[in-house]
Order: structure tokens, then sequence, then C-alpha cells
RNA sequence: CGGGGCGUAGCGCAGUCUGGUAGCGCGUUCGGUUCGGGUCCGAAAGGUCCCCAGUUCGAAUCUGGGCGCCCCGACCA
């Protein structure tokens, strides 16, 4: 492509609304153009890049035998409300009615499409185990869009469904899609951990993310040397041990002392030796009291997994009505059996602890959870920094990722509602061993923008770059300069390599602030070296360049073009 | 959904407090100049000042309502 021909919008001023590295990038770039709020335009760059990507993730979806499809993202919300996700799923599902009056949605996900497609069409066990994928818009309305292509509420994404006769099918399925994401991430030349994760909506038996380290994610790990990793959501560890005193049993005056670090202060105690109660009300309207020490939070991940339903923190007036008391001054002390009480696992049975008093400015000091007539103890806190490895015993570390792909086991959570069955060997029908399995591709690029992006803009890894190559021209006014430029760009041309030829009219200095924004990882320019007999080959992400001849400057791109994709594996 | 910020030319902003001809820089177009890290000079085009209502002789500016965008939090395959 000329970029006197090309469409390239680039920004030289930072766009006001963007704050993170990839979205200011992606706009200054002239990749994406936000028509509203987490709704964006991949324009010609951006969209070369979802391309490449894509075909990435087509190839290696196809290597393990995956057939691709294409689902629609209109449904009728009639089979939503089979699987019951028409509630679960709550506001993030855009609805609408039809001219009839008919309920539709367009899909978040396509668990419940897949399933209907599989029950019409899988009858036996010989037809199984199967896998279908497709690269597909979905649709969420976030309550909160951001960081550009982040999270948004209309993207792109590979999802695959396995259909399976049993659970080793299903393992196998899973194992595939493991070994196929992480090549596909490795092709893409972004780093990533693989963590276990919760299953959240999704449901089913077990899951992993894959999470590149990043600032601008969303989402904590605790990870390990030893290759333990799990999101902090369902993170278990060994916790940091707690210095305490003993304690004198009985009630204690807290004049207006409400949190943990208020109440820790006046009594002169670490924060760790208060026990910090916090009320939440179950889908079915069953409180429950979890408790936790309090130099611990609250993963509501795990709350949820312990409470076997979706749980809510539960309003002022609630927890009112239901203790008689304020939050602030809410302890395990005295309740009657509708309050479920649910302690974390690190909590020392036989340690002291100064709790709520139930009764609005008082705690109780000296108080064990040994004294709690009936309750369970459950992991509920989040991993705190000082906790070590379950594994190794060795402190574990908290890094800040963005999540670009989620594999899942599903089980029959979708095929046992909607009566997708098939007949075993023995002629019994039986619900189909379902797993799902995503990708956010416009995260793949938004993640290697935040990666390896310096001051002067994008380094781009190759197998994902718009360009691969740029040849900038300098003085294209010079006749030698551009018929050693056309030259290249043809020989490049003619090689497949993908190349943008910076024929513009533009100074020296304009164009190079260009090339370095756009992040081609591989430069040509051609200029006054030409006099010499030499152009110069420069390395965007190294910032490293070598004068190669003319004659052998084709040779030498092409050299340097496969040993950077060698680089990706 | 709670809190905060913002909305004026394609982009970045000033002007709003204290009502009176809508400005600056970048970009764009034209002419010249320059030509290896966002040249310099000159000219020009480009605006429902987010929307609606009100106050006023007169509203970008004051008042009320609404909408949109960004950030923090809540939430979130």
């Amino acid at each position: 492509m000329r970029w006197s021909k090309a469409f390239i919008p680039t920004l030289k001023e930072v766009p006001t609304d963007a704050r993170v590295k990839s979205h200011i990038l992606m706009l200054r770039s002239g990749l994406i153009q936000q028509l509203a709020a987490g709704i964006y335009t991949f324009l010609p760059l951006g969209w070369k890049s979802m391309l490449k990507a894509m075909g990435i993730v087509r190839e290696e979806m196809n290597a393990i035998g995956a057939q691709e499809i294409l689902m629609p993202a209109l449904n009728p919300a009639e089979i939503w409300k089979e699987t019951g996700r028409d509630k679960d799923m709550g506001e993030i599902m855009y609805r609408f009615e039809d001219r009839k009056g008919q309920d539709f949605a367009l899909a978040p996900t396509h668990e419940e499409v897949i399933t209907d497609l599989a029950r019409g069409r899988i009858r036996s066990y010989k037809e199984l185990p199967q896998a279908w994928y497709q690269m597909q818009t979905k649709f969420r309305d976030e309550a909160r869009p951001r960081s550009g292509l982040l999270r948004v509420r209309e993207f792109i994404m590979k999802d695959s469904y396995s259909l399976c006769a049993d659970a080793e099918q299903l393992d196998e399925m899973y194992r595939l899609h493991e070994a196929a994401y992480r090549k596909i991430f490795d092709r893409c030349g972004i780093e990533y951990y693989v963590v276990g994760a919760s299953s959240g909506l999704m449901g089913g038996t077990g899951s992993e993310e894959f999470m590149v380290p990043s600032e601008a994610g969303e989402d904590r790990i605790a990870t390990c040397g030893c290759g333990f990793a799990q999101n902090l959501e369902i993170a278990a560890s060994i916790p940091a041990k707690v210095e305490w005193k003993e304690l004198e049993k009985g009630e204690v005056h807290t004049p207006n002392k409400r949190t943990i670090e208020e109440v820790s202060e006046f009594l002169g105690l670490k924060s760790g030796q208060m026990l910090k109660s916090l009320m939440f009300i179950t889908k079915s309207k069953r409180p429950i009291l979890a408790c936790l020490r309090g130099d611990h939070e609250l993963s509501e991940e795990k709350l949820q997994i312990a409470a076997g339903e979706q749980i809510r923190p539960a309003e002022p007036e609630e927890v009112q009505k239901i203790t008689g008391t304020e939050i602030g001054f809410l302890g395990p002390t005295g309740f009657a059996d509708n309050v479920t009480i649910l302690v974390d696992s690190a909590v020392d049975p036989e340690m002291p602890f100064v709790t709520g008093a139930n009764k609005v400015d008082y705690h109780v000091a000296g108080y064990r959870t040994s004294d709690i007539k009936k309750m369970s103890v459950a992991d509920l806190r989040q991993v705190a920094p000082g906790d070590m490895c379950e594994k190794c015993g060795k402190p574990l570390s908290l890094i800040q990722t963005i999540e670009i792909g989620h594999i899942f086991k599903l089980g029959t959570k979708y095929s046992a509602p909607m009566k997708a069955t098939f007949l075993d060997e023995n002629g019994v029908a039986k619900p189909i061993v379902m797993g799902s399995y995503g990708i956010g591709v416009g995260r793949i690029l938004a993640a290697a923008i935040e990666l390896f992006a310096d001051d002067d803009g994008i380094c781009w890894p190759i197998a994902i770059a718009p360009y691969e190559v740029i040849i900038t021209a300098l003085n294209v006014n010079d006749e030698k300069v551009m018929s050693v430029a056309e030259e290249l760009y043809k020989g490049l041309s003619e090689e497949g390599i993908d190349v943008l030829f910076d024929d513009r009219d533009l100074r020296a200095g304009f164009k190079f602030k260009d090339a370095d924004l756009l992040g081609a990882p591989i430069r040509i320019t051609v200029g006054r070296g030409v006099e010499k007999g030499v152009v110069e080959i420069f390395r965007r992400r190294e910032k490293t360049s070598v004068d190669a001849p003319i004659e052998s400057a084709l040779q030498s791109v092409l050299d340097l073009w496969e040993e950077l994709f060698a680089e990706l594996g």
C-alpha cells in the first residue's frame, strides 16, 4: 500500500478521552474510531490487525479439528428462558421487542444457541465429540465500558463449544483448546499467564483464564515461581501470621467507631485481631454473615461458591431488620438460626478477637469463633500481600492483568435444561457434556500494545502488525531515492510481505514520527544513503539500524522478516 | 447504580466567574520557502458554542430540565 493513497488518520495530539496506553495509541495511529461509549469502528489499519489475529486463531482452531460456523447475534428470548439465563444475565443483555411484540435479545455469548443447534442435530454417541467455533460480534450492555478496546459493548469474540459424550472426552477437548490457545497467543507474540479461574455466570466444573500482565488490566492474579497461578477471585493461599494479644472477655464501648481501622486504632490492636463481619443476601433471600480477619478482604466470588448461589451485599435497611443493628457494629454473636454464619479458614478459632456486638457503639472483646454455636468454615478471603503459596510456601506475587481468553468445562449445565441429549452405546439418552472457550480478539491487540509500546508509539509483534515493513522514502522528488524505494516496494510486495510505502511528500521528521507511531517492526529508510549505495534497515522495537547495500537490501529484509517470525515460534 | 470531571472548528484548548461582533495552536486548502526526527512566511476555508425551555433589549456565558463522553467505585463470560 502506498501511504499517499491510504486512509491512516494519525493524530499528533493525545485525544482527551483516552487514558490508557493502548487506547491512546490506537486512536493516535488511526486503528479505531469511537462511535459511542464502548463502541468502535475499526479503521483500515485496525481491521488489518484484527484480520491477522483472527487468521492465527482460525488456523489453530482448525488444527485441533474445530469447525467454523457462524451463529446469529439476534436471538429469540425463549432460548434464554430455557436455561434461566434470561434472568441471570440481568442488565448485561440487550433486549427488545420486534414489530410483533416478540421478545428478542442480542447475544452476549452463545451457549444457548449452540445447545439448540446440537439438540436438533446430534443423535448418537457416534457423532461425538464435536468442536464448533465462530468469530462473531457479541453485544454486552456493560455498566461501564472503559479503556478503549479493553471493555466494550460490541466486540468480536472467537467462541468455541465442544460437545462430548462423557467427562473424559471433555477433558481431552479442554486440553486441546488450552494447547491451541497457548499456540495462538505465542504466535501473536504476547506474554501471558494461564490461571485457575471462577466459572461465574457460565457455570460448570472448571475454568482457566489467559491473562496478560498489564497495569491497564481489570483483573488481578496471584502467581508463584513454582508455577502456581490463580485469579485473585478464587486464589487460595497460606495467610501471613498476625500479631495478637490476650483480651479480657466482654463488651467495650466504641462510640461511633465503625470501620476496622477506626476500632483497631481506638483499642490499640492490629487490624488482624479484629473479626470483620459482612452481611450478604442470597438469591433465595437467605442472609449470610461472612466473618474474616480484619486485615483480609472478602472475595465475593469465593463467598458465592461457598453459598452455592448468587449473592449480593445486604442493604443497610436489611441489616437493620435482620440484626437490629447498624453496619459497623455487626458480629457473629447471638444470632438466630435464620442467619448462616460462614467463617473464613484463616480465622484461628482459638484467637481472641474484637468484633461487633450487634449493638450500636459497642464491640465485643476476647471473642473466639469457637464460641459460635452454628457456623461453617470456608475459604472466603482474597489473597493479601504477604500471603504464601499453598504449593511451595514461598511468597505469592500479585499481578494486574488483562483477560484475553477463558476456557470452561460446562458439563451439562445447558444441555440438561435444553434437553440436548444423545443415545449412548446402550441406547440410553444422556445430556451432552459441553465445554466453552472464548478469546477476545480486540483484547489481543490492546494487550500487545500495552506490552510493547514505547514513548514513540506502538511496537507490534510482526504476526499481528498491520504492516510488517514500512518503506520511508525521504525526499520524494529525488529520482534516485524514489526508484530505489519503488524497487524495494515492488520486490517485497512480490514476496508477499505486507509493506507500507510512505511516498508522501513530507519532511523526514514527520515521516519518522508517523512510522514510529504505527509501529511496523521493520522500517527501511531510503534517503541520502542512496548516494553511497545503501539504505537503512531499522528494527522498531530494538531501535537499532544497519546500512544495507541497495543490491542486497531486499534479501536482508526478507531474512529479518523471517527471523522476527521465527522468534514467535 | 453512587461519586467526580468535562461538552466551544477534524484534534488539543482559551473565553463562562463579571451577559454585548466566537478566539488561539495543530491539522486542512492555496502560494512561496525548506528538505534525515512533527521547517518557516503569507493568505483562505471551516462553528446549530451538546439539546430543550426560561430570564434578558441581548445568552457560549445566568436559571431549570435533559442527553452525551471520560475517570474512580459498585458491577462484570
